[in-house]
DNA sequence: ATCGATAGTCTCTAGACAGCATGTC
DNA sequence: CTAGAGACTATCGAT
């Protein structure tokens, strides 16, 4: 086999990585889809591949970086881009394992809360998030320095309204004719892959073919029916014929399970709700339990076993106890509302075989690599603003991929559950929807609010691209830019611009005749475009109009030619700002102080501009020190959950009530403006709970008084952090108060920042001396306060007695506390060392 | 009296990315 | 345009 045409050998790539991949990975052979890839990559061309998960699109991108940091573009580096956090980790495995081969530093880098960061600035290939790859090169672009190759995962995320536009900028960076860095972006199939390609200067490479065969039916009632295969060789062969499963008929998942049960067969099961996922893991749990209990299954006890390990993961919460209980019959549930300990521990235990069935929402389909014998999707409808809608055929297959495992099966199966009264007609049309259909044309999401906003912010931050021109010549290069009409991409550009400018998130500086000699001439206009004939062309404007200088006066920008030859405003949205006048091609922008600091916290312009105003009014309130209109951290935490990078709770009918009383309590407290009522009773929802989580209360308790998971808190904990973080920051470089109320100014920041740490810890303010301490956390510090202790150090005065008091207490053991009582001593030796320096003695004119 | 099946009613709905240089009190 | 599962409650019947 190794003289075959698809040999690693044969490959022209570095004989260590050749060596590398076949000894240590195992891998000899390249699939036929990798083959037909491999030849541009290695080329330094542009490629899409759009082919099955678990199709070995990642081995690709890594010998691709092989060959461009080893052989083409020798001391370059290379970003691998990843769509989630859990997904960073797993490449950053494999390619440290490559990295440590072949001798190349691999770095990490993510939003770093807990030192997620590892040495990027050194690192030959690094790993990150679409956001944290953006945020790079907006204001660290010298780490990005001999760039030669960038792997975009998972492209279609384009497709996703919140961090679609994201990626699309990412990669529109490197798509102006002077960049020779090459991208390869690897894609999950598509509808239109060509556009997707064509944009990208790629060379396409579209395949369905998988390792593993995938048989995919679909499932009325207990009747399944086999529609179609994808095989490594020819599709639709052997299909096998219909089957009724055994079982009740009323109940397909138990039917399914049964079914599982008998081939010893590990499935996983997509619903559409959390309730419903625990819900069914809890019934199908029972069955097992029922059933091996009757049959004395040892498997019983090993699953015993798992659950004291999982239960030790957990907080104290109930949807931790339905863990629990779930997994003694090896079915588990798995959503976001657990925290990230018990997903892993899931995941782990499925892929030891020792979970039968995880019943999961979509989290699953798009996280790390867990694949499963079986995929049944049960609900392939979601309930999505206020309506029941079919799930794409895109995500539905990104479900079905996980069928089958490389190496360990043959084949994998997907089952589509069909419901309804005509459940078998229903079945026909799903088998033709998402089977035997074609998956959805990937678009652009740039053209939203948010994100036009932002990166246009962004842009002109970075000060490179900062004329009129310049920046529609940047949009041009987008994805948005490339499919839709320019001229409804220019009417909202400039309205954005004019919005960031009337806010002072950026500076007009005027216009830059220069710049007239470096505009070209001939400018050509889509056909499909309708412009305005009867207005002068824009580019013959900014050419007729002389006489304007660089000069920074608003008077010589009312007097600047219009420039985008259309009429503008056209068909605005209701409500939405309308341009008052055209920006002409060679005005010059610059970002404020205040937007390069909003676009340096990564923050969504609009919240920069809530929090600059909230903060304005806190500084007012405290300066003044009116009891009626009080500065308090309910109001701040209310502030900071009205910004749009803030991710509210949803209310539930129940909470009505509750959530108006305390509506009416803090509203003099409020430092913006309310909403209409349900987007304000969801701020003051989250409000309630992130002020709950500071007073210290238990994750029991949160969650009966608000229906809150530990996932989903510890989600607006990180959330809460970071914009408090950036409201201080806001505030400090907030130049309105120096002088006179720089008084009133620190003390709305020092609450900001003590509310920061708060939240971060979830204690009250007289635990933050002791939290920090390694081991300790809002419990345990709470322990020693009740001893009477308030700082580290004096733990060390502990006597014996108070010791045994700690010991006798739960989660507190001996060695825990050796370990503390050393670290406090080292820590205060560092302190209480006070060398005399030189540098201290002041020199002789010093006061 | 207790339990359980059944039918009718009411409620609620997936996920997850981003900061930290400086220097203020 | 395009709901449906699950929890809860009322009712009735069997044991």
């Amino acid at each position: 086999m190794a003289s075959s045409s698809n040999s690693i050998s044969k490959l022209k790539i570095p004989t260590l990585a050749k060596k590398f991949i076949q000894e240590k990975w195992q891998i000899k052979e390249l699939y036929p889809p990798q083959k037909k890839a491999i030849i541009p990559v290695i080329n330094g061309e542009n490629t899409l591949i759009s082919i099955p998960t678990a199709s070995g699109k990642s081995l690709i991108a890594y010998i691709g970086i092989i060959q461009s940091l080893l052989v083409r573009n020798k001391g370059s580096k290379a970003v691998y881009i990843v769509p989630l956090k859990a997904l960073a980790g797993e490449k950053f495995t494999e390619l440290s394992e490559i990295g440590e081969a072949l001798g190349l530093k691999i770095g990490l880098s993510l939003g770093d809360r807990e030192g997620e960061n590892t040495n990027i600035k050194n690192a030959d290939i690094i790993v990150c998030t679409s956001e944290k790859f953006d945020s790079l090169m907006r204001n660290k672009p010298e780490i990005m320095e001999g760039l030669s190759i960038i792997i975009a995962d998972e492209v279609h995320l384009i497709h996703d309204y919140s961090r679609g536009p994201t990626m699309e900028i990412n990669l529109t960076r490197f798509l102006n004719s002077d960049s020779d860095v090459q991208i390869i972006a690897l894609s999950a199939t598509i509808g239109n892959s060509e556009d997707l390609a064509k944009w990208l200067r790629a060379k396409l490479i579209v395949s369905s073919w998988r390792p593993v065969t995938l048989e995919q039916s679909t499932l009325a009632n207990i009747d399944l029916e086999p529609r179609k295969r994808i095989s490594t060789s020819k599709e639709n062969s052997n299909l096998p014929p219909p089957r009724t499963l055994k079982g009740p008929a009323s109940q397909p998942m138990i039917a399914a399970l049964e079914d599982s049960l008998e081939q010893n067969i590990q499935s996983l099961i997509f619903v559409s709700t959390r309730r419903s996922a625990q819900s069914l893991a809890r019934k199908l749990s029972e069955r097992v339990i029922k059933k091996w209990t009757r049959e004395k299954n040892d498997r019983l006890n090993e699953l015993e076993l798992l659950k004291k390990e999982i239960s030790l993961l957990g907080d104290d919460s109930s949807i931790s106890d339905s863990l629990e209980l779930t997994i003694l019959g090896g079915v588990v549930f798995h959503h976001a509302g657990l925290n990230s300990k018990q997903r892993k521990f899931i995941e782990e235990a499925f892929r030891n075989k020792i979970i039968l069935c995880i019943v999961a929402t979509p989290t699953l389909a798009s996280g790390v690599n867990l694949p499963a014998r079986r995929v049944i999707i049960r609900d392939l409808k979601r309930y999505e603003n206020g309506m029941s809608r079919w799930l794409s055929v895109m995500e539905v297959q990104q479900m079905l991929g996980r069928a089958g495992r490389p190496r360990y099966d043959s084949i994998g199966e997907a089952w589509l559950h069909c419901k309804g009264e005509r459940s078998y007609e229903n079945a026909d049309e799903i088998s033709e929807r998402f089977i035997h259909g074609n998956p959805e044309d990937v678009t652009s999401k740039l053209a939203s609010e948010n994100a036009l906003r932002t990166h246009i912010l962004a842009i002109i931050s970075a000060g490179r691209i900062n004329t009129r021109y310049s920046i529609s010549e940047f949009f041009k290069n987008t994805f948005l830019g490339y499919s839709q009409p320019i001229k409804i991409l220019e009417e909202r550009i400039e309205q954005w611009i004019q919005w960031l400018s009337e806010n002072e998130l950026i500076t007009r500086l005027g216009c830059n005749n220069e710049l007239y000699n470096s505009i070209p001439l001939e400018i050509t206009i889509d056909e499909n475009e309708s412009w305005n004939d009867d207005v002068p062309t824009w580019i013959n404007i900014a050419k007729d109009s002389d006489g304007i200088s660089l000069e920074n006066n608003s008077e010589t920008i009312s007097k600047a030619p219009k420039s985008l030859g259309f009429n503008l405003a056209s068909n605005w949205e209701e409500n939405s700002v309308q341009p008052k006048a055209s920006e002409p091609l060679v005005m010059t922008y610059e970002a404020s102080e205040f937007g390069r600091l909003v676009n340096r916290m990564y923050l969504d312009p609009t919240s920069g501009l809530l929090l600059r105003n909230g903060l304005r009014r806190a500084v007012r309130r405290v300066f003044r020190s009116d009891e009626d209109i009080p500065f308090t951290e309910e109001g701040l935490l209310y502030l900071i959950s009205s910004t749009d990078d803030f991710m509210n709770f949803w209310w539930k009918d129940s909470e009505y009530e509750k959530l108006l009383e305390k509506a009416s309590i803090i509203d003099n407290e409020l430092l913006n403006n309310k909403e209409l009522e349900d987007i304000h009773l969801s701020r003051i929802k989250s409000t309630m709970v992130l002020s709950d989580w500071i007073e210290e209360f238990e994750h029991r308790e949160l969650e009966k008084r608000h229906n809150v998971m530990p996932g989903d808190l510890r989600s607006r904990i990180e959330l809460a952090e970071w914009l408090l973080f950036s409201a201080k920051q806001i505030l400090f470089y907030d130049k309105k108060f120096d002088g006179t109320y720089s008084d009133s100014k620190t003390i709305v920041m020092e609450l900001i920042e003590n509310l920061r740490k708060r939240i971060r810890y979830g204690c009250k303010k007289e635990l933050l001396n002791l939290v920090t301490l390694p081991n300790i956390g809002r419990k345990r510090a709470r322990d020693l306060v009740n001893l009477g202790l308030q700082r580290p150090n004096e733990i060390l005065k502990l006597t014996s007695n108070d010791k045994n008091k700690l010991l006798s207490l739960p989660g507190w053991g001996p060695k825990l506390l050796d370990k503390l009582i050393q670290r406090i001593k080292k820590d205060t030796e560092i302190i209480d060392y006070k060398e005399k320096r030189v540098d201290d003695e002041p020199l002789p004119e010093e006061k």
